[in-house]
DNA sequence: GTGGTCTAGACCACT
DNA sequence: GTGGTCTAGACCACA
């Protein structure tokens, strides 16, 4: 459990654990098969309510990221690589179209945004 | 007042408000000295309560975007050229940083974030 | 009428007059019996509403600071010094009463606030 | 909850409340990571609606004096000393600057003023 | 349980 | 006419 969470965040902490774990298993972190931590220690390791690590969990779940076997734990799906650039790339994309439509509101250009990233990525 | 609002969103009302708004201005489409229209009109227009009006109106002054004059109304703020653009990067940027974050935790290069992005912005 | 209007301040217009034509009579700039200009044409010397200017002359009428005569104009009430100096005081310490609960409100000393007061002074 | 309020007051009613808890914090009566009471119950306490306190804790956060944990509370922000000290006297300086120039409209030099406060101080 | 949003409607101050 | 404040009360999301 390498995730970091912020009580501070305008972010619901369940949404916050359900992006990281996602991206961990979308970047390949978490490799198909993986047995994720039972709830109730990873809400003691990251100091938060059992309920709040059951909804990211459900998320996972609903996302078919993960599936659970009531009794063993949650194991992240099997993918293959194509299964998992696609899924990847749906996730990314899906939050993409809203920050662009926020970018053209300003009236700002492709190029502009281009330009604006890069000094971002550093 | 050429604003959509949409109460299925997810973003709460006042703050779609408030975006369209900020990014008129910073766009230039609403220029200097311009009164908004006064917070009833504006509700009933919309159809929707006047302190939810407010409420992004006062955003709107917080960002020192408008200014209010009460009895008389509330007017785009006195920006140079040059201000308006530091003011619009600032906002873009605020939110991009959020971005990149995202992109980042999914392993995205740089170069494959443009390239989403440009299919994204047609 | 040597008098600073500001839209833009959270005082209301009114108050901005009476506050700085009582501190000039007060201050000895505009002697007893001088006539203010009539308020319609402070109203537009100012561009402000006639309503405003003659809410502000009431104000003074009502501290005793002018007088009316109808038909003729106000005129700047007659005081000794010593009466000036009293109701001077009298004004900035009922303002300075308000002020003086607040910095004690932050736990701040006689010394520090005569410290503080000192920098803003200049 | 050692807050008065009056409703006779001029002030508005969440600037009374923004007012005196701040300056309890920073005064250091309400320690980093205090937890302040629930809207609803303050708003009992104190008798008034729940809306009027919150636009005052909504304030405190602006201020960056507590910070907000939907479904938590809202507890004070976390300062050193020295942060304190700093909030403080920019809280305080900037009411000072109206309260000077108001000093300084009278023609009061800075002894006559001290010697004014003074008085006040007792 | 917490806070976040939205509602309708009233009253006041300022212009 | 304008905005500023305050009210009671409802519904939702989060923990």
């Amino acid at each position: 459990m390498n995730v970091a969470i912020s009580s501070a965040s305008e972010k619901p902490i369940y949404q916050q654990l359900f992006d990281q774990i996602s991206a961990q298993i979308l970047k390949g972190e978490l490799p198909s098969g993986y047995c994720l931590p039972p709830i109730r220690q990873a809400a003691v390791e990251l100091q938060i309510s059992v309920i709040t690590v059951k909804k990211a969990w459900e998320e996972l779940e609903r996302s078919r990221l993960i599936h659970t076997v009531t009794g063993k734990g949650c194991f992240v799906a099997e993918f293959t690589p194509e299964e998992m650039r696609r899924l990847r790339n749906d996730m990314v994309l899906r939050q993409m179209a809203i920050d662009v439509a926020y970018y053209k509101s300003f009236g700002l250009t492709f190029e502009e945004v281009v330009a604006l990233l890069k000094d971002v990525y550093e």
